[in-house]
DNA sequence: ATCGATATTTTTGTATACAAATCTGGAATG
DNA sequence: CATTCCAGATTTGTATACAAAAATATCGAT
C-alpha cells in the first residue's frame, strides 16, 4: 500500500475509489462530497472528480438529484441485464468475425488458447483455476479482437465493466472453485463450439451460442444467490445490490 | 451566439467541441493542445479537459501515441459498424420488451405516437419532415425505455452518440428530403411491425425487425456516398471519414 | 552536413484559490 | 405547531498557478 505510485493520480484515484465502492465501504444513500473522497484517497479534487466521472459512465456512481453524486443502486435485475448486454455484444462479435472471416493466423492464434485452455479444465484431476482464469479472459478478449470491427472491440471492453458482467467476475475467490467446477467444463466445450461456428463461417450459430455461454453466468449468479449466499462476498461488487 | 449561457462551461465545451469535430474544422492529424483549444472555446481547462474525456469516449476524439489528443479517424467500416451496433442494441430493447410484456398504458402510448408518426408520413401529398424527426426518435427513445431494463436504457442512449448512428443522422438537412420520402415511408411500416411484434410477445420477431430498420440508415449512408456525395455535408460527421 | 547531446519551450497533470450554487439550521411568523 | 424565509456553512464549478514531463530547438563535434 505504501508503495511508490508510478501511476497517475487519477488512475490511483479511479482504482482505488472502485474498489472501495465495490468493498461496500459507503452507505447505500449516501452522499459522497469531494473533498472528503479527496482527503480519503489523498489526491486533488482535479484528478479526483475525473475518476468521478469515470465511474459515473461505468455505472458505479449515480448522481443524486440534488447534485452530487452516491453509490449506484444496483439491483439484481441490473447485473441480470449486464449479464445479457455482455452476451450479446460478445455474440455480435462473434457473428461478425464469422461473417466476415478470420485469417488463418487468426484461426491458429484461437485453437492455441483452446489448446491451453483444454489443459487447464480437462487435463488434472480437477481443473486448475490459475491457469483457466487468465486464459478464459484471454479466449474473450481474442474474440472481440477478430470481430473485425473496433467499434464492436471497444463496445466489448466497456460492456466487461459494467458492474458484475466481467467473464471473469465469478471466477475471483478461490473459495469458490468447487462449487464451479462443473461450469467450467461446460464453458470449455461451449468455447470450442463458438471458435468452431466463426471458423465456418456460421454466424447466426456463433452468435447464439456466445450469448448463451454469457448465461453461464447468470447460472453462478443465481446459484450463489438462491443456494450458497455467503460466496457472495467473493463477487466484487455483488454485496451492493438492493434487496428486491 | 452572444446569448447569454446558462448552461455549464463544460456542456458549452462539449457541444461545441463536437461541432467543431463534426464540421471539420480540424486538420485530420493536427495535435490538439489544451491552452489552443480552451482560447478557441473561451473557456478554461479544467472544463475543456472534462468535454475531451467525454468525446474520446464518443469515439470522436482520439489520443495520440506521443501524448495530446487529435480528432478521431473513422473509417467508412465504423460506421456502418457504428448504425448495426445500434440496431443490435435497440433490438435488444425491443426483444426485452416483447419477453417481458408491456403495460397496456405503454401500449396506449406506443399507439399514439405511431398514429402521430403514420400523419407525418402518410396524410399529406409528401411527407412531413418537420413533424417526422422529432416523433421519429421519439419511436425510438420509447423502444429503450419500454425494455423495462435501464442498462439497456443507458446502452441505447450511448449507441446515438457514436458518429453517424443516430436515428436522425441523415434526417438532418432539408436537402435531403426528396430523396427519402420513399426511404421514410418504408420505416414507418417498419415501425408499425416492431411494435406488433412487442405486443405480440414475439422477442426474436421484434429484435430481427429492429436490426433490419437501423440498415435502413446503412441504405441511406451507401445512397449518399454512391450516388449522390455532395449530400454528404448535411450529415454531420459524413464528411470527416478517411478514403478507404 | 549529420548526428547526438543538451538547453529551451511547450504541453500536460495536479493542486489550490475563488466564486457561484446549494444545502442546513433556526428564528420569526402565521 | 407547522411553515417560510434568511444567514451561515458546505459543496460544487471554474480559473489559474505551478511542477513534471514531453517535444522542439540549439549547438557542437565529427
Amino acid at each position: 500500500m505504501a508503495v511508490k505510485p508510478r501511476r497517475s493520480q487519477y488512475e490511483k484515484g479511479i482504482s482505488e475509489l472502485r474498489s472501495m465502492i465495490l468493498n461496500g465501504d459507503f452507505a447505500p444513500q449516501e452522499r459522497l462530497s469531494e473533498t472528503m473522497l479527496a482527503e480519503l484517497l489523498e489526491i486533488s479534487r482535479t484528478p479526483l472528480r475525473q475518476a468521478i466521472d469515470r465511474l459515473l459512465e461505468e455505472g458505479l456512481l449515480e448522481r443524486r438529484p440534488s447534485g452530487g453524486t452516491m453509490v449506484a443502486r444496483i439491483t439484481m435485475q441490473d447485473i441480470v441485464d449486464a449479464i445479457e448486454l455482455r452476451g450479446v455484444l460478445e455474440g455480435t462479435a462473434a457473428r461478425f468475425a464469422a461473417e466476415r472471416g478470420i485469417s488463418t493466423a487468426k484461426i491458429a492464434e484461437g485453437n492455441e488458447i483452446l489448446g491451453e485452455l483444454d489443459e487447464a479444465v480437462f487435463s488434472g484431476s480437477s481443473p486448475d483455476f490459475s491457469r483457466y482464469v487468465p486464459l478464459n479472459l484471454d479466449f474473450h478478449i481474442f474474440l472481440s479482437k477478430i470481430s473485425g470491427s473496433s467499434i464492436m472491440e471497444r463496445e466489448v471492453d466497456r460492456a466487461y465493466r459494467l458492474p458484475v458482467a466481467s467473464p471473469t467476475a465469478f471466477l475471483g475467490g478461490q473459495e469458490l472453485i468447487p462449487d464451479f467446477q462443473a461450469s467450467l467444463r461446460r464453458a470449455q466445450r461451449q468455447h470450442r463450439a463458438i471458435f468452431d461456428a466463426i471458423v465456418l463461417r456460421e454466424g447466426t450459430r456463433a452468435q447464439a451460442l456466445t450469448i448463451e455461454h454469457a448465461r453461464l453466468a447468470r447460472e453462478n449468479l443465481e446459484y450463489i444467490t438462491k443456494e450458497n449466499p455467503k460466496l457472495a462476498e467473493h463477487v466484487p461488487g455483488l454485496a451492493l445490490i438492493e434487496a428486491a
